[in-house]
RNA sequence: CGAGGUGUGGCGCAGUUUGGUAGCGCGCUUCGUUCGGGACGAAGAGGUCGCAGGUUCAAAUCCUGUCACCUCGACCA
């Protein structure tokens, strides 16, 4: 068979609708399941597997940084969510209120938290009393809910698992140090982990998250070209130490207050991983995320011995990677179709023609390609593909990133780029949100990603208004 | 919040215009044959047609109301 034959008609071709390819590959590859409320869903056990593996390498990075975990409520007090202005504005239109409790009305509506800085705050004010009180390094996994208007599976969910980092450090620099920190851990873990290399810098003030001083995002390329903010690290200055009130005595023994960073990351990355990896006939998993790594699909499996072997290679294999031995009695072909849609990054085939040469067939998912290979030794093959899979990867979405970055020079260009490529755009800005606000409205929703750490200096000139240029900004559409 | 769409065995759908015995495909169960790219045969099980009213001899179908979900926009991790 042709290697490019479409071999999953049940999944939509990504060129051909690339939405609805989406919503197919996470109900296919058995992700998630709707639930009976809306913007709620069902993480099944291999997306939730995901998220695990996710998860476990993201504590260990944090974990090796100097953060704790814990716990907090899930209910804020409508009074705490209120004390810090800017915050109250931002999160008030999408949050969700319990307001009767058992049968009795409360007399104070509770927030379901969308994001927990004021209950940290909160804790904060009575456990950080004197500079050797700090830093405060928490972290905390667990779910928030924003009351979304519009949703989809991952991506934009009314309820999402997340982890929220919330530190407290002595002065500005240290806290400062710690947001650009906590989003190196991200770009790391990123292209480390996931396979997905990103542009990642700071905010403009217009995206800046509520009652932040700063925020820097990560902003990986989907295949086609649309940016998801991927994960973001906020550095809140003294702000919300100020309207909580949380102080503490200085080795100068004055009174100070505590400089505060943010930064999270959520089951929106799995949403990353489909968009940025998977093709038509499913999903394709880097290694390390993989809940499956290696698939051993037996053929022939009631012929004489094929089962022994294919146990014993199982049980050598399990010691080293995630490995699943498939000799349930569905055909092969359905098993290649199934363990292709779920995205598992390494088949091998062991048949009786195998077995007579002491041999098996790997079959990579990303490439197709099939490798036959000696069993001696064969756990060597697949640690060396694993990694050889990853890298390849993490260059082609690197590769699809580079060729759907383009340079805008000029208004027009600019323009005429946002309509007919899609991708980010490198352009100069000066400053303004008013030419933000403008070419948000001329590309209907070009938006600024970020201003990278490292700028190139495209023109002296603002690429909307003409007026003298500060800063060059990646553009782009997002999700 | 605006604009569309959909609710019928586990899943995907037809049937609704024109009221008259609840259908199809997949899946599931059992048996047999198959097995290197989604195998085949035979026999089975499974549905208060989203919910509530109404019209009618008769409602999945017509009327009124209601709930939910999906897609696309504007807003957002």
């Amino acid at each position: 068979m042709a290697k490019d034959k479409k071999m999953v008609e049940a999944i939509t071709s990504r060129d051909e609708d690339f939405a609805k390819w989406y919503t197919d590959i996470v109900k296919k590859a058995e992700l998630v399941d709707y639930s009976g409320v809306k913007g709620c869903m069902v993480i099944r056990p291999y997306g939730f597997a995901i998220w695990e593996n996710m998860r476990n390498d993201m504590d260990r990075r944090f974990k090796e940084t100097g953060h704790e975990n814990v716990y907090m409520p899930m209910f804020i007090p409508e009074s705490l969510l209120q004390k810090e202005k800017d915050h109250v504005e931002g999160f008030a239109p999408e949050c969700a209120w319990v307001t009767v409790g058992g049968s009795e009305k409360l007399s104070e509506r509770l927030c379901v938290r969308p994001t927990s800085e004021t209950l940290f705050c909160e804790h904060y004010a009575k456990v950080i009393n004197t500079y050797r009180d700090l830093p405060k390094l928490y972290n905390q996994w667990c779910s928030v809910v924003r009351w979304e208007k519009t949703t989809r599976p991952f991506l934009r969910t009314s309820e999402f698992l997340w982890q929220e980092g919330h530190t407290m450090h002595e002065i500005a620099e240290e806290a400062i140090e710690e947001t650009r920190r906590m989003l190196q851990v991200y770009i790391d873990f990123y292209k480390e982990t996931l396979a997905i290399p990103a542009v990642f810098g700071k905010k403009t003030d217009k995206e800046k998250f509520a009652g932040a001083e700063e925020t820097y995002t990560i902003e990986p390329m989907m295949h086609n070209g649309v940016a998801l903010q991927g994960g973001t690290s906020h550095y809140f200055g003294d702000g919300f130490a100020k309207s909580f009130d949380i102080t503490y005595t200085g080795r100068d023994n004055k009174l100070h207050y505590p400089h505060q960073t943010s930064w999270g990351t959520s089951t929106r990355m799995i949403g990353a991983l489909i968009m940025v990896h998977s093709d038509d006939d499913g999903l394709v998993l880097p290694p390390k995320v993989a809940p499956i790594q290696v698939v051993i699909l037996p053929i022939a499996q009631h012929k004489e011995g094929v089962l022994d072997k294919a146990n014993e290679v199982y049980e050598n294999l399990r010691k080293r990677f995630r490995t699943k031995l498939d000799d349930s009695d569905q055909s092969p072909g359905w098993k290649f179709a199934q363990y292709e849609m779920k995205g598992v990054p390494l088949r091998l085939e062991l048949g009786p023609k195998d077995i007579e040469k002491n041999q098996c067939v790997l079959v990579r998912r990303d490439t197709r390609e099939k490798i036959f290979t000696s069993l001696d030794g064969v756990e060597e093959t697949i640690e060396k593909l694993l990694e050889t899979i990853h890298e390849d990867m993490y260059n082609r979405a690197l590769e699809n990133t580079k060729a759907k970055t383009h340079v805008a020079l000029t208004h027009e260009e600019f323009l005429e780029t946002a309509k007919n490529k899609p991708g980010f755009i490198k352009a100069m800005w000066c400053g303004d949100s008013a030419c933000e606000d403008q070419l948000k409205d001329e590309t209907g929703g070009v938006k600024s990603r970020c201003i990278p750490f490292e700028e190139e200096r495209l023109s002296d000139v603002c690429v909307c208004c003409g007026r003298p240029a500060k800063h060059m900004v990646y553009w782009g559409k997002q999700y």
